[in-house]
DNA sequence: TTGTTAGTGTGTCATTTGACACAGTTTTTT
DNA sequence: AAAAAACTGTGTCAAATGACACACTAACAA
């Protein structure tokens, strides 16, 4: 089981959340695939359904949709180590709003719907770890959100420098600034009045 | 079993979520209260863990934090018929940070956390079913919450008339705009724009 | 290497927004 | 019913922001 081993982070990622089975996890982990992508190639594609579940291990990814002048509005900007798919289109099986790039060299875990099916109807512990998982990373990107939509932009900026400085360092300025939903004039000029004071 | 009757609404919701047989409709069912507030009365005091589940049948609710000054930080307004709680209270049993105050006469559901751990561990189809509920609710809170945060004043306004038109009556103006992260006299602007145009 | 494209720093200006002020209205309390 | 409190409508003004323009730099491809 040379594989285990490789995915060890992961592991322990998905043993946060409760107590498995040496036996369950090895079944979980057995509908799990490593795959990996180069800078700049694209993991979601725009109006495709997402049929699949990630997990980063390295590296980051930019999703972001297009508006009707087809600049990107950067809607999530991923990196280690947290589960998350696109909700809108994984749950309904509709086409993807957004399509994620890589920022540079990546590599992921995928679990497919199918084997997300297999492993929630595979057994009590199995589906109640599923639940677990969903509920808590659900709830606590909710409680993020809401936090985030109250707060001002440099506010904002601020929050992210403290919890997620690797994202700032890597996005680039105008992916930031989407995300913030700012322009990156207003990001510049925040950064700018941070330095200097 | 005569309260099974006044609950129909709520049983009507629940089995929205999936079949649910009689005998576990009835033993979920057996853990809800049914209650009301007058006007003005508290249902979420700040600062008190939020130790339950509510589904409003009949008017709505007010939840808001105080920044500094004591001004009111509107975070939700809550009608008929939708499951909620104050996330980051309930699941970690935290002290709320909002509390909640009725706008009008309310009628309501409430399921105590004990009654949803029971009802989690009851069997298989409960336990799924409590899974599908949280994920749904979660996941449209949390599509709603990203998009709304996406769209200027005007446009999150709109978006409320056309999706929430009892709530853009009910709710004071003051709260509305708190809720729609704008000024009350912002709103208003919007609100004098559109009547003119 | 060189040319091309994408991304960044920074200034100007118009628009949007929030803060404040205050009068009018509604609701609640005494 | 009278007084107090809370809420609403609206004007003025300052601050924040976005849109635009343009020079400069970095990344990438021919």
């Amino acid at each position: 089981m040379a594989y285990l081993y490789s995915m060890q982070a992961l592991i322990d990622y998905l043993n946060g959340f409760g107590p498995v089975s040496e036996a369950n996890m090895a079944f979980l982990v057995s509908h799990i695939e490593e795959k990996s992508l180069k800078k700049g190639e694209r993991l979601i594609n725009l109006g495709q359904p997402v049929n699949s579940m990630y997990c980063i291990e390295e590296g980051y990814v930019h999703c972001f949709a297009l508006n009707e002048e087809g600049e990107r509005l950067t809607r999530r900007i991923e990196g280690p180590i947290s589960c998350w798919t696109v909700l809108e289109s994984f749950y309904d099986i509709e086409p993807s709003p957004v399509e994620c790039i890589a920022l540079n060299p990546v590599k992921y875990y995928e679990l497919s719907r199918g084997g997300y099916d297999a492993i929630k109807a595979e057994n009590e512990e199995l589906s109640g770890l599923i639940a677990r998982i969903t509920e808590r990373l659900l709830s606590d990107k909710l409680i993020a959100t809401m936090k985030f939509s109250s707060m001002t932009p440099e506010e904002r900026y601020l929050d992210m420098v403290e919890n997620q400085p690797d994202v700032v360092k890597v996005a680039p300025v105008q992916a930031l600034a989407s995300f913030m939903g700012i322009s990156r004039e207003t990001l510049h000029r925040i950064r700018r009045k941070l330095i200097t004071s």
